[in-house]
DNA sequence: CCAAGATGTGAACCTCCATTCACTTTCAAG
DNA sequence: CTTGAAAGTGAATGGAGGTTCACATCTTGG
């Protein structure tokens, strides 16, 4: 026996595990997972792609990896902003546009995290992540729904909307072009939070509200 | 010269032609657009592979016209009723209740056409589709909003919330399970349905109005 | 029936990438 | 310094699947 992994070794392998991932993520944010190509990654990691194996099994389970560091982190703050102790009216506004302000930001990796066209192991991911969302969604509507606030609804396809309207109108091919995004974000932004705040009933404050005349139909 | 194409060569061509393109749509409507491998279409239209190559220049241009020509026939029904005379309200309530019923029935296509994940020209493709029900959808509101039976919203963000908020729902990652859907259908379209109206604040019959008491939030 | 062009054929080819592996370099312990 | 193991390398491999093309077959006018 000569050798013996040291703690300068293992935080050496740590770093280029990381590197590899930055590279992965920076190579996402450019051009979306399709254009994570191995080559790519080493080539940018300032490795050989050989090393790359060295790390992660396959292409598949470094950018499954991938996928779950960046969307663990988006997925933190709502679920933060879920479980306060506020109105649960208020948690949604705030968890709405908390969800829609980052997704304009970030503009490249949101898409890539929620609308890009994926290859299917990764879509699996995907799905993950957006029903983490619709439940988080979910769960605040149930609260609200429980004490009165929001009409009874069913949570769970209210959520889904939600879930779903979001990124097709900010990230997604019916997104506005960007340069009515990068002119005037907050309006986008809250025009679809009124949207979804408004499908399942609630409406936003006093200014916003003339006009309601509230016709009833079929 | 010594020949000419004859009606009758020109009739088996096109039936030929139309073979190869159910061909491709019965798997599509089976596996998705992955599922269409080129030598897989020649086997189920009965042609050899190099045939398919008479009749469509690339596989892309094969899929591009199967999904246009399938696209075409939703956008149809819908545009129909868009264009109708009836108020804004029964129109839009009409094409939503369209749109998500279809999307029901024929699930595995409609999953196709508006979530699977798919490859770029494919997605350009899906892109223009989805695009053009927002149109349609933004018609309506327009329509709605000028005579006053819809608030003053923007037409175009509500219009692509509406889209995005009907197929995430329905067929897409966050699809309730499909013996939900199989064992009440109506009921998740409806649900759906009142969930997008109210977003663009209309509120659906009576019956359904109840606790409505529409607090006011932040 | 023949000629000439249109159609049909499918095995071979080609391209793209993920993955591998025989080899080199680096490392820690004796 | 030596040695055995780990870590790094990148050219070669392999599989999947779209595309081609030399050849066969069919169609029509003469």
């Amino acid at each position: 026996m000569a050798y013996r992994q040291t703690d300068k070794v293992a935080a050496r392998l740590a770093e280029t595990r990381a590197g590899i991932l930055a590279a992965a993520r920076e190579l996402v944010a450019g051009g979306g997972f399709a254009a994570v190509q191995m080559s790519e990654v080493a080539k940018k990691a300032g490795v050989a792609t050989g090393t790359l194996y060295r790390y992660f099994s396959s292409k598949e389970a470094l950018c499954r990896e991938l996928f779950r560091e960046v969307s663990a982190r988006e997925m933190g703050m709502l679920a933060t902003i879920a479980t306060g102790d506020e109105p649960a009216g208020e948690r949604l506004v705030k968890v709405l546009r908390t969800f829609a302000g980052r997704a304009v930001k970030g503009r490249r990796l949101a898409y890539a995290l929620l609308a890009e066209p994926l290859d299917v192991n990764l879509a699996e991911e995907r799905a993950f992540f957006r029903r983490t969302h619709a439940e988080i969604f979910a769960r605040i509507l149930e609260d609200g729904i429980e004490n009165g606030e929001i009409p009874p609804i069913d949570a769970r396809i209210a959520a889904a909307c939600i879930a779903g309207a979001i990124p097709t109108a900010l990230v997604g091919p019916l997104a506005p072009q960007s340069h009515e995004l990068d002119n005037n974000p907050d309006r986008v932004v809250e025009e679809i939070v009124k949207f979804c705040l408004a499908g399942v009933g609630i409406a936003l404050a006093a200014g916003q509200e003339r006009n309601r005349e509230r016709r009833t139909v079929a």
